[in-house]
Formats: C-alpha cells, sequence, structure tokens
DNA sequence: AATACTGGTAACCAAATGGTAACTAACACA
DNA sequence: TGTGTTAGTTACCATTTGGTTACCAGTATT
C-alpha cells in the first residue's frame, strides 16, 4: 500500500497556498525526482542512477504518489526486459517554475554555503 | 538538542541544487513559516496563530534552524510579559521568489483539486 | 494568594518515514 | 542449467519526526 501523502495535510483555517502546495510537493525527493525528469521521459533505473541515495521502494512509492495527483504519467512497454518510462503531465509541467526557482536557489553561493556550515 | 535538519542532506553525486535547497527549506513547516513571516516580523505568539497545526516544541525548533541557517533573524525584547520577533534577514528574502512561485501555485484550481481528490 | 501572560523547555510517547535485503516475473543467452 | 536483465514488491526493522503534557520565569492584575 502506498502512504497517503495528504497525510501531510495540514488543516488550515487561513487555507494557506502555501500548506496545499507543499502537501502535495513537499517531501523528501518529490521536488528531486520532478527536477530529474524535467521535460524528459525518464525509466525506472535511470532516475535510480540519478538519484542514487534513494531506495528502490521509496523511489516506487514517490513515482506512485506523483502519478495518482496526476503530475506524472507512467508508461509500460510490454517488453522483455521490462521498460517503463515516467514524464511530466501538463498538470506537473505547471510546476517547473517553481522547481526553476529551487534549482537557481540552490546553486548559489549562500545556499552552497549553508550546507558547508551545517555539515 | 535541535535535530539537526542537514541529516536530510543527501549525498549526490551529480551535486544536485534542488537537493541542495531541499535539504535547507524542504520540510513539513519551514516554507509555511517563512511564507507567514514575509516582508513582516512576527512573534512567536503569531506564528502559532497563523498556523494553529504547529505544537509550540516543533515551532521553536525550526525557528532554531532557520536562524541557525541564517535564514531569519529573532530579536528578544526584554519586557514582561516577553517579546520574541523574528523576521527575514537578507539570505532569507532571498527565498521570496521560491515562495511566490509555491504560493502562486498552490492557489491555482489544480493544486485544490488534488488536494480535494485525495483528502 | 491565585491567575494570567509570553515564549519557551523537558520528558515521554506515537506515528510516519526511510532503509535493507531478499525475492519475483519472463524471457534471452551461453 | 545457470546467469543476466528491468522494474518493481515484500517483510522487517531503524530512524526521524511530530505530538502531548506539564512546567518555568517574572511581573501585573484581580
Amino acid at each position: 500500500m502506498v502512504t497517503n501523502t495528504i497525510s501531510r495535510l495540514i488543516e488550515n483555517p487561513h487555507n494557506c497556498p502555501v500548506t496545499r502546495a507543499m502537501s502535495i510537493i513537499g517531501g523528501k525527493w518529490k521536488p528531486i525526482i520532478l527536477n530529474c525528469i524535467g521535460e524528459k521521459s525518464l525509466r525506472f533505473g535511470k532516475l535510480r542512477q540519478y538519484i542514487p541515495a534513494i531506495s528502490n521502494k521509496v523511489l516506487s512509492n514517490e513515482l506512485k504518489e506523483l502519478e495518482q495527483f496526476g503530475l506524472i504519467e507512467r508508461i509500460e512497454y510490454k517488453e522483455l526486459p521490462p521498460r517503463v518510462e515516467y514524464h511530466l503531465t501538463q498538470a506537473g509541467r505547471s510546476l517547473l517554475p517553481i522547481l526553476h526557482e529551487i534549482a537557481r536557489w540552490g546553486k548559489t553561493e549562500l545556499a552552497i554555503e549553508i550546507i558547508e556550515k551545517a555539515s
């Protein structure tokens, strides 16, 4: 069973949009996965190469959730050995501006320094 | 003791900027807190009002981490009853474009629908 | 003397998340 | 027959995170 990410959802009387967005794309791996896929179409194994620190199980779960949210599409080719490709849906592509901003900030000296100091 | 957020840090051979950024501002509450503070100066109690679902302990920890990262500043006024105010540093304000993108997306029909379906 | 106020802290417990290792299908190739 | 391939699943366990309750200082108010 896939754990329901929306359990992270917070009842907020102000109905905060940031809360809503983070309930969907927050979490340790989702932005990284979405950013890896980007405009491309990626196989499961390729994602594992790009994000070696993620385990089979967790990657599989995260992909399922993203698919349930309609942010990515999973295409299974009936071949042997099996081939499955993931790509962003139109909804998923609407997240690209967020991902670009995050990536931009993550490239700054500031971000690099914060990580260094904290390590 | 404050749990070290950087434990979330992922060793990534590609040295991914999204991973870096999410190690710093990822997590359930940080973007929400940063967004609440925004351009303002907010007291601890006010933050608890804006984010009622967060507990004392967790809010306190998150604020400490954000302060350690140099993203917010904590100013303690020697008054009675005590008054403490938090505001974004210049570094913290560099996150505003990310937060604005997240908030913008969180306001879309799409985000609202995803939350509804998943609830 | 008791209560309220703010901004926390400490001890303890529960739940969510993440990780590991072994295993699977179904065929190709040696 | 044994090995390799991909895309996972399963069971189990460890870590992380979050939540609850009680408590504190130090003054003002009732």
